[in-house]
DNA sequence: CGGGTCATTGACGTATGTCAAAGGCCGTGG
DNA sequence: CCACGGCCTTTGACATACGTCAATGACCCG
């Protein structure tokens, strides 16, 4: 929970009653193998879920099976916030085996209702998510596969070096290529074909399940990738840009 | 504005206290003309909007300067409200002449230090644009032209219907067919040719600007339209679906 | 040992993009 | 008031990025 904490820390202040609260909140270890819904499609959603380790999907499917993942969850990160205030959820999935800390919503409304600061905190994340689904979708609507994987890697290569789980030189994505396709929008043989791709041109270069960026310029480039969405320390620019903080 | 608050209320409780603030809240009726920027790319936002008439679109580019519209907002959208929560923001464009009503962050933010029932209402209404847009990214990652179109089709007419704007057969959807290529991924001559294949199928006739569906149900079919990420007429679930309200 | 997922590669098909041209409509300026 | 230019729609011929189908081998977990 204190990573949760700490990522939470970086973009909203928090005073010591609502972090202590948030370390107390009750919720369950649950171990989930690969491939296995967390959340099933259409199903009510009674809960959040902080990742603990793995890599867990949000996602939506069509009537042939075919799934788009329209969310990327790593290690820190707390899914299902927004079925907090909207009645509808969406679907999760862990991309490989993953172990996850599960909290009723009721739990959480409790602290809500006690600790306003923390409500403005996960309104905060919501909209960061939100901004990062805004990037996928312009990402899959108007760039060609190679963009669209190399704009997807960046992305997780400045999220998983601001969560401390690697560098954006160096990291590991447990997804598969058939994962990446659902994530881009595209086939896992036209991800194959890309990442190879990529790879003749020096740019990334994957082994197994972990990825190297040899040439990040090259990278960014291709991808038209500028991480301001992502709100990298925001805490530094704090004195600048001033968003809204209750009394 | 007070269509807007109606619109708020639909979804969540406010106190007379909260409307009567929302209602006076200081601002600037603007006139925009089509094709005219209203937040530029790359711009710090300093308002949010509400739109009185007109139809005004979210939007990312990319480097060739093709666009791609992430949202689309109609009389009594809010638009820009995440803004308030996270410095960076989007781009937003009149589709056709509009006519907006400004509305500073900074008179906005001491709305929602004194009424935190505000403050949810706003979080909710976020949340409602996400699953707006993970519904378009699988839209446009894994479904075909036909589909697509028909799906936005759908979406515009139960939001134009909610907004009493018109009703889901008939009503008006004030967007070039350029615009509807930018918000579904595809070049305004496909969407020319799928506009036609649609209306020789007897689902849509569109003159002008005026759309009509005579065939909901296989429209809505042939688009796997389901509008509960929507979120109709939630005010009457309400007794069933409880989400959180702070004491 | 055996079934499943995963990566890789080839041949081929197709949905969609690109380029080009024409006419209608409308706002604008002369 | 008229004429001009620009935006919008429509259509055709052609190009291509990506999907589909298929087969192979490696690896892993049970």
């Amino acid at each position: 929970m204190q990573q949760f904490v700490d990522r939470l820390l970086e973009r909203s202040s928090l005073d010591r009653a609502a972090t202590d609260a948030l370390l107390a909140v009750p919720g369950r270890c649950l171990q989930i193998r690969a491939h296995v819904d967390i959340v099933a499609p259409g199903e009510a959603p009674t809960a959040a879920f902080l990742v603990l380790d793995g890599l867990v999907g949000r996602f939506g499917q069509v009537v042939d099976g075919r799934r788009q993942i329209t969310g990327l969850h790593i290690p820190g990160d707390m899914c299902n916030l927004p079925a907090l205030v909207v009645p509808s959820g969406s679907a999760y999935q862990a991309l490989a085996a993953s172990t996850i800390f599960r909290i009723a919503n009721r739990d959480l409304s409790v602290l809500l209702r006690d600790h306003p600061l923390i409500g403005v905190a996960f309104w905060r994340a919501c909209a960061v998510e939100a901004s990062i689904l805004a990037q996928w979708l312009v990402n899959i609507g108007r760039r060609n596969a190679q963009s669209r994987l190399a704009h997807l890697l960046c992305e997780m290569a400045v999220r998983m070096e601001e969560a401390k789980l690697g560098t954006r030189g160096a990291f590991t994505l447990d997804a598969s290529q058939n994962a990446l396709g659902d994530a881009l929008g595209l086939t896992a043989v036209h991800v194959n074909r890309t990442l190879r791709a990529l790879r003749e041109q020096g740019l990334v270069a994957i082994d197994g399940r972990s990825v190297h960026i040899p040439n990040w310029a090259g990278l960014a480039t291709l991808g038209e990738f500028d991480e301001t969405y992502l709100l990298p320390g925001m805490r530094a620019n704090a004195a600048i840009e001033r968003p809204w903080v209750p009394a």
